[in-house]
DNA sequence: CGTTAACTGAACAGGTCTGTTCATATATTT
DNA sequence: AAATATATGAACAGACCTGTTCAGTTAACG
């Protein structure tokens, strides 16, 4: 069995972990890479073997923090409990409990959308992570009758799921999170009432 | 009476609408001064009379989009009539018909957010383009009973607001408009009968 | 007409940006 | 120990950025 052994490069895991809370706090375009690699202890000709271009390593910090959330919110979700409906509305809690945070800058992948080209590989990612979220609610909503991702409650939970993030980064505070899962309960409660009169 | 008689400035208007195509077209961060000038045909040196930073252009710039959109909604409820309902959901009927023209990149302000400063005078005119639209639906919703521009409902709808703008950025297209317009009538359908229930 | 305000072009200052190069040094593996 | 992969620092290229300066020009006003 030939392995690919693969020396290690503790960097990367440095310019990683500073790369996204550079960007995450200060923003893309104003995060230059010569900062990045002094701050993570890295020469940038290293860094650049790491990642082709800034464009990469952009792409690279959206990937970690979709999957970062996507680990928290399982974890989450399963620790609470409770309906599948009620994992659905957690889902909105989780969020009011990140806006009342110090370190929330809004939703890292609308501000990365508003700064990167349309067709950088982080909106790929994007895209990725978008349909992750898509499928988050419509797989714990089947129990109620929805189909698939994009039905229409999915797209409407998405909508608030989005416009709670973008709203709280410019006024900050929990009640967009708090308004976003009740208007969520509403729409799922209707939802519920019209497919089972229909059935 | 003594009036200023301020001489003509036909260059700041096309200042003005050159940095307003190129801000929301290319981004904030990636449209120099020098190429609005060029492009204005104006002299950045007369520009920088006009606007002492670009900080300041971007403020004017965002200004001009919030009044803009403003005349737009009031032109466009205005004739499409119905009742008061209905207007808060031509709301979303207008959003949706912007989706789909060619030049729709997102919402300015919410991308204006992303690329600048948390202190920046574009900040300022966000946060006040932000209270028009929920003192609009505060108002419109008035007859239902809606008390101010805090009140849950009106901030739900503006989550629905800005979650559709930023989802049809990133994936572009009429869905998110319809499925937010949908949202909006049920919420509001579930307040009227939560509230004639009380009274 | 003459005064004054508005405008121009072009250079300049002092940055910052991404990405590359290369001779040298440090680890790791065979 | 020799060979190989990884890392360094520091300079460099070439571009773009905001904002200023100034001598000279155009245009509107009293």
């Amino acid at each position: 069995m030939t392995t690919v052994k693969t020396r290690r490069r503790p960097g990367l895991e440095r310019v990683l972990a500073t790369a996204d809370r550079l960007f995450y706090e200060r923003g893309i375009h104003a995060t230059g890479v010569d900062l990045i690699a002094e701050e993570a202890s890295v020469s940038k000709a290293t860094m650049y073997t790491y990642f082709r271009t800034k464009d990469d390593l952009v792409a690279a910090y959206l990937q970690g923090r979709s999957e970062g959330w996507q680990r928290h919110v399982a974890e989450q979700l399963e620790a609470r409990g409770g309906s599948a409906i009620d994992k659905a509305l957690s889902v909105f809690d989780l969020l009011g409990e990140w806006f009342v945070t110090d370190d929330f800058r809004g939703c890292p992948f609308i501000n990365a959308e508003a700064e990167s080209a349309q067709d950088s590989p982080g909106h790929r990612v994007n895209l990725g992570h978008r349909g992750w979220v898509r499928e988050l609610f419509a797989d714990l909503l089947q129990p109620i009758g929805v189909t698939g991702s994009d039905e229409m409650l999915v797209l409407q939970l998405t909508t608030l799921y989005d416009g709670a993030m973008a709203s709280a980064y410019a006024e900050p505070g929990p009640a967009w999170a708090h308004a976003a899962r009740e208007a969520a309960r509403g729409l799922i409660d209707r939802f519920e009432a019209e497919h089972s009169r229909v059935e």
